[in-house]
DNA sequence: ATATTGTTTAACATTTTTGTTAAACTTTAA
DNA sequence: TTAAAGTTTAACAAAAATGTTAAACAATAT
């Protein structure tokens, strides 16, 4: 049953992503990290000198994981109503595999902006959000669509499609749904969410 | 500019209540909120014996205050769509004055179910949750909406309005927005985020 | 076979943070 | 004015966590 092929770096990310995700830095035991890894302290920091840096490590990892689900749709060749709907199942699928990763990110941001800051710019999420503008503010131009300030679409998207995943510790407890019933929601939202965005615009 | 009509008792809670809140239990330090009220170590133990003690009463405070930003509106006597309008003014209202409270909750429920559990036990927001089921249907048994799950519509009244702020730190970046503009934004979204509600079930 | 690398054990050093205490001093209330 | 409560200082104790090391042993590659 143990990841017995995996070597002990690979072994030693796993368990890292996994508490760092779920805990964030301040809240991480060295302990619990080499024994998640099914190793101990020692050999940790043969590989990783420190917290520190196994943490950078992760965070990177976890940076380029999220902002590559979404970084590519706005590229492709179709209306903005397609885009979105692409936009939103390629979002949800990557949440549901990785359903940590947005609080991971958000929680690390609110308690360290300055280090989070300096790695948010080694990615390039900035020009996403200019692009999103830009194709959308194209659109009204030309008349395809009513005119809105793009940063309302875009917080719709994020806020929909991020906040079950963000909020589901919370969530789950008030309507006590299984991990089965919040996915099977999760499936049913694809549609009602691309359908809320794109009534912000449809002419 | 010191707050010196304020008693010690209270400038220690509200300390503590800003830096647990912004930065969780983990990563808060017993010393930066004795700084930050104004006082030294050994006077906060002298009023409250452990940071967990500490920490409990501002948790407390926080859930509250969290809940009874929403709970009454339901009950008053107006049709569906007025109380979900008055229930997204009085959300995102709490909100502007109350920024990091859902990421709070959230991260500390993330980082501690079992302790927090417990907590939301001792708040009705599972009552909440209930009697919102039963309001909405209702209205669909008298015809008056379109039938849909009515938990769609309370992850879309969440998402819209929590998302914002829980997502500040790291949307702030990505805009570039100031506090002024991203106010302004949310001031504006009080209409644009009933509409999108209301649309799930209006016939 | 042997040298290298990976790994464990166990002890220990260091750092960080929390919690405690005694003594002196200040403010407030009786 | 005096006693009590509030507060500071400074030192220290205790706990928790990180980081280091040496010695022995195992696995693997040359």
């Amino acid at each position: 049953m143990e990841e017995i092929d995996k070597n002990t770096e690979q072994k030693i990310l796993d368990a890292a992503r996994s508490i760092f995700t779920n805990q964030g830095f301040a809240a991480a035991r060295m302990d619990e990290i080499a024994t998640e890894a099914g190793i101990n302290r020692a050999l940790l920091h043969y590989y990783f000198r420190s917290k520190q840096k196994l943490f950078d490590v992760v965070l990177e990892e976890n940076l380029n994981h999220f902002y590559q689900s979404f970084i590519r749709i706005l590229a492709s060749d179709v209306d903005l109503e397609t885009k979105i709907r692409n936009l939103v199942i390629a979002e949800l699928d990557m949440l549901v595999a990785n359903p940590n990763l947005p609080l991971f990110i958000i929680a690390e941001t609110s308690r360290n902006p300055e280090m989070m800051i300096e790695k948010l710019n080694h990615i390039p999420i900035k020009q996403f959000f200019l692009q999103f503008m830009q194709v959308v503010n194209t659109e009204i131009e030309k008349g395809n669509i009513k005119p809105i300030n793009p940063v309302h679409i875009l917080m719709h998207i994020m806020s929909l499609c991020l906040f079950p995943f963000v909020g589901r510790p919370v969530f789950k407890h008030i309507t006590g749904a299984s991990q089965e019933q919040f996915e099977k929601l999760i499936e049913e939202r694809k549609i009602i969410i691309s359908e809320s965005v794109i009534q912000l615009f449809k002419k």
